[in-house]
DNA sequence: TGTACATCAGTGAACGCGCGTTCACTGATGTAC
DNA sequence: TGTACATCAGTGAACGCGCGTTCACTGATGTAC
């Protein structure tokens, strides 16, 4: 790398490093690009021509966080456990780093998850890489006799994700919902996702519909 | 209603229309709020005292739309058909309605679904009415023994909502995801909530535990 | 190796735009007597 | 019933603010000869 292009990148640097401080300290929707740009010490122009927009920089200063928690608790993830013990580790992980500052992962979610697929790299990238170790984490159950042979192991990975994410959302916006509320809550909904609903002989009908 | 409050609520139903159909037109995001009132023949002074932001006016201005989609989706259930069945109905009923415009809907439900609790009372109502419709569903189906009666009826009606609400905002986000490929996918999610994935041994245990 | 030129990251200042707010006002409607 | 006053929905114009853009520029770095 060229000189001009390790200055360039200490430039880009240092404005992530102020925009994290800066949002984690007031919220993004009480700095402007201005602030950050002077908590930098460059211009604001320079901050537009390193991140097209406010949101963009959002998310590309707060999602390597993101993804340093979920490899964190990929790592710490317990070996020999039951699948909803693993799902419900990841998720403590998860929930109890987004409790540090609610209101700007509520907000960076927001402005992310609903964003074109090309627009959200980072989230996209999350994702795949989740039903890909969870889809596969799920098949291996299959081999050990646990889960059914003939379930899709990606939808069934899908599905966890889905209740995941409604759960977080729902924590997201209730401030009074403690990180403990929500794993209760989402192990419960895991646990009759893993177990199913019905009886034993509707269940027998609908496996051969 | 004196006569000053008809007028009142007669400005407020101009705005209203003249919102819906600029938004429909050209998406919330292409249109002012000087746009709105001019459409509708008021000032841009008197759009902010009947609607106090963009947003909420946005949301006003549509979701009596969604109210009315869900309120047909529930006459036209098919009364004896499978709990699945009827879920589907009701998905298939309102992701055709979303597909009419999925931009303008991709927007209000990114800048809804994430408010805090009380500034959304639409989307607050609704969801509290389909758990207790459909709680009030898997009841019945427990008294018909085709459910299980230790289910939570409550988690288990979340834990679909959940899977509907993931699926549509994919829906929402991948333009080239049909109507038919957002139902496929949900019956998939759907069925094995029903159905769960474990083995039956495994299930057996899972249950006492 | 030295010189002359090209590139390009970053600057600073100005601009346009939309949102939401403010404020003095108008005039119709409502009310007290 | 009529008059005098109060209320208040709506107006129009101006303002402040933040975002993102533009543009002529500076000066360090890179390159060609």
């Amino acid at each position: 790398m060229s000189r001009r292009e390790t200055t360039k990148q200490e430039t880009r640097q240092l404005i992530l490093d102020a925009a994290r401080k800066l949002f984690q300290k007031k919220g993004p929707e009480l700095c402007t690009m201005r602030d950050i740009a002077r908590e930098a010490g460059v211009s604001a122009a320079s901050v537009v021509v390193h991140f097209k927009s406010k949101t963009a920089l959002l998310e590309v200063a707060l999602y390597e966080d993101i993804e340093r928690n979920i490899a964190q608790a990929v790592t710490t993830m317990p070996r020999d456990a039951a699948l909803l013990a693993r799902l419900m580790h990841v998720a403590e992980v998860m929930y109890s780093f987004y409790d540090g500052n609610r209101e700007l992962y509520r907000v960076l979610i927001r402005d992310t998850a609903f964003e074109a697929e090309g627009e959200n790299p980072y989230l996209t990238r999350q994702l795949e890489g989740y039903l890909t170790f969870f889809g596969g984490m799920i098949e291996q159950e299959k081999e050990r006799g646990i889960v059914r042979p003939e379930i899709d192991a990606r939808i069934a990975a899908a599905s966890f994700f889905s209740l995941y994410f409604s759960v977080l959302m729902e924590f997201l916006r209730t401030p009074h919902m403690t990180v403990n509320m929500a794993l209760e809550r989402l192990a419960l909904c895991a646990n009759q996702h893993l177990t199913g609903i019905l009886t034993h002989e509707e269940m027998n009908d609908g496996r051969s519909a």
